[in-house]
DNA sequence: CGCACGGATTGATGTGTATCAATGCGCGTC
DNA sequence: GACGCGCATTGATACACATCAATCCGTGCG
């Protein structure tokens, strides 16, 4: 076994077509989910705390139940890149062996299901359906790290921000959120510290985006106005 | 069955701690290697040859037997994002299921085993331990995905140029390359898509790192000469 | 109720890269 | 051997974003 994250936030055109069965575990189906959830415990975290360090050994997996969680890689100085965002139903390090290579750390309070790794291989153990689930969501997660690294490497700030409103205005649909007003728990350094940019870069591009009737800015939330903002990146 | 690739350019402070048996196919072992050698073929390839676009539907499985291959990810327009350089012993694509999320096209002419998804989804079907080979494969790109977004979102060029290079470096020293003077066949074009840069950039850069005496260019290669370039990032 | 504090916002300014443009260079072709 | 072509290099210039610096504001606290 070995390592495992889930979060997207950049666009998302192939990968994850749609998903009704919202997270791993509820696709396990009844019986096996029961026993799994019960192999672990719930965990609660206030906002800021650290769900695990990169570096550190892998333990246990993680799934989380409420609110949001952040992946991000740092550096001694201080840079920082957020990875991800995880939201409810994602699974975070269930294939990482030996060390977390990123670190975890949740936005706002929440509820975390966690289970001791080897428990969890005993688990899988006689259960191979399970490993090729964790392939599949791998291979999802893949994909949209993909995504972001295309938006990285290669999308100014202005396609970066509206690339990411409209991707996460998404994965909250697909979890059956209202995001008429779009919640955006995550700070504006998060956005930045995700998208490669600095916190004024964020400010400004959005109240730029504002003023162009893009969208409206409220504290902690954000409506989306135009679906221009879509922009949906294709293939060549 | 869903997806992988496999390649790591950027640093990699965790992941591969390292390697002997270089490739997957390799640490299967004799019967199995020869075995599932068998259900596949090599086909070769010329140089900017396309093995297989983003959007098409993933049919089979590949190898690099020879030569080297490049996975990127383009747009309508032209902007091009290469997530990754593979070498002989990467795998493409083992656990993508649908579509592929990626292009990958051969950089120079290129020797590549492929075998249908079909076939060896059926090999291993009744080999329980090659699904879980394949999550460890998985594990280690995901890993490396953080670190090529981390240098795509948080380093000047500069830093960008040198921790590719010594990592590109390292990963001919674990296939038992000969570094002294190390091989760069890539274009420039292909290091800016890959780095989030533009060629003049990448050319500009190198040249100061040259003048700087850090490193020394020639005509498809370059002699890495100060050690520092190495600046292992490290974690916080 | 006033204060302190961190996040958000906005402004002024600097600079790292992109962009535009030439030139050089290696190589295959006729 | 001259031409053509793509890649590499270098220069001049523009601009997007970072940096430095205030101010504002919502919220918890004494």
């Amino acid at each position: 076994m070995t390592k495992l994250m889930a979060a997207s936030s950049f666009a998302t055109p192939c990968a994850n077509a749609a998903a009704q069965p919202v997270g791993f575990l509820e696709r396990l189906g009844g019986t096996d989910q029961r026993q799994l959830m019960a192999l672990g415990e719930r965990v609660a975290y206030a906002a800021q705390d650290i769900l695990f360090k990169q570096g550190m050994p892998a333990g246990r997996c993680f799934s989380v139940v409420e609110g949001l969680v952040c992946l991000y890689r740092t550096e001694l100085n201080s840079r920082r890149q957020i990875t991800g965002f995880a939201l409810p139903g994602d699974i975070l390090e269930i294939a990482t062996q030996g060390h977390h290579d990123v670190s975890a750390a949740a936005i706002g309070p929440a509820l975390v299901w966690e289970i001791p790794r080897e428990k969890f291989a005993l688990f899988a153990s006689h259960r191979p359906y399970v490993l090729s689930e964790i392939v599949t969501l791998m291979a999802a997660e893949i994909a949209d790290a993909h995504d972001k690294m295309f938006s990285l490497g290669r999308r100014a700030a202005e396609e970066k921000l509206t690339v990411f409103l409209t991707s996460w205005r998404d994965r909250l649909v697909r979890l059956g959120r209202d995001v008429d007003l779009l919640p955006v728990p995550m700070s504006r350094r998060d956005i930045a510290d995700h998208l490669g940019l600095t916190v004024e870069t964020v400010c400004r591009t959005l109240a730029k985006l504002e003023r162009r009737g893009v969208l409206e800015i409220l504290p902690g939330r954000i409506r989306l106005l135009d679906s221009e903002a879509a922009a949906a990146p294709a293939f060549a």
